[in-house]
DNA sequence: CCGCCATACATAACAAAATTAGGTATATTT
DNA sequence: AAATATACCTAATTTTGTTATGTATGGCGG
């Protein structure tokens, strides 16, 4: 991604789109976290793929392949492990901005 | 740091600590990010040290050794190019916080 | 007084996760 | 016909952190 982003953030957004939207495709996952996020985060391709590929390893999502428009697209889900990971994800993101929250306000502690 | 962080985030989380504290030692700011994490953040020393020899190389935060007690003390503080980029380093983390409470929240945008 | 733990610093080998920089191929727009 | 957008992919390198050690001093309990 080019704009400052942590690293181990990937897979979490990755996992909270294809929770938000059912399921997706690589060019367009990028395409949409660029206009969620206002151009402030691109996700790099080569990032990417290799990252879907190792989810789906690990059985977290799976794949399906469906021809539009001449071109093949490679639609990924949520397995029902994936779900699981989702929510575990989820709570990390929650607990880890909570904790860089009281960094930045140190006040408030 | 033991418990899920994300890459990148030591930086910021040391620079905040000096622009809060004046200035700290290294053993010392592993005890402080333990307990202001309530123990949800554990940096590793491995990762630390490295990291603040870093920063000194570049010029971010200048060392003072201070003899404690009979040991030695290396006291870190930000230098002036240390509290510019600890400004830019915040803004970086407010904006990622920002996107990432959009894929966290989808219905809010 | 001696072993153990806490304090305090440091580095080297390895692993994880991304960037950079390419590659293939088809469809659409100019 | 060429350029751009769509759509996938991988290899080499860099960044960042973990794991595992190593050194050394001070204080405490038995």
């Amino acid at each position: 991604m080019s704009k400052k982003l942590y690293k181990g953030s990937l897979q979490t957004i990755l996992l909270k789109l294809l929770e938000n939207n059912g399921k997706m495709y690589g060019y367009q996952i990028c395409k949409a976290v660029k206009t969620l996020s206002n151009n402030e985060i691109s996700i790099t391709e080569g990032a990417l793929y290799p990252t879907l590929h190792k989810l789906e390893d690990q059985g977290i999502i799976e794949a399906e392949l469906i021809k539009v428009d001449g071109r093949v697209r490679k639609y990924y889900r949520l397995t029902e492990k994936g779900q699981t990971e989702t929510v575990n994800k989820t709570d990390e993101l929650i607990s880890f901005i909570k904790n860089m929250e009281i960094f930045l306000n140190p006040k408030l502690t």
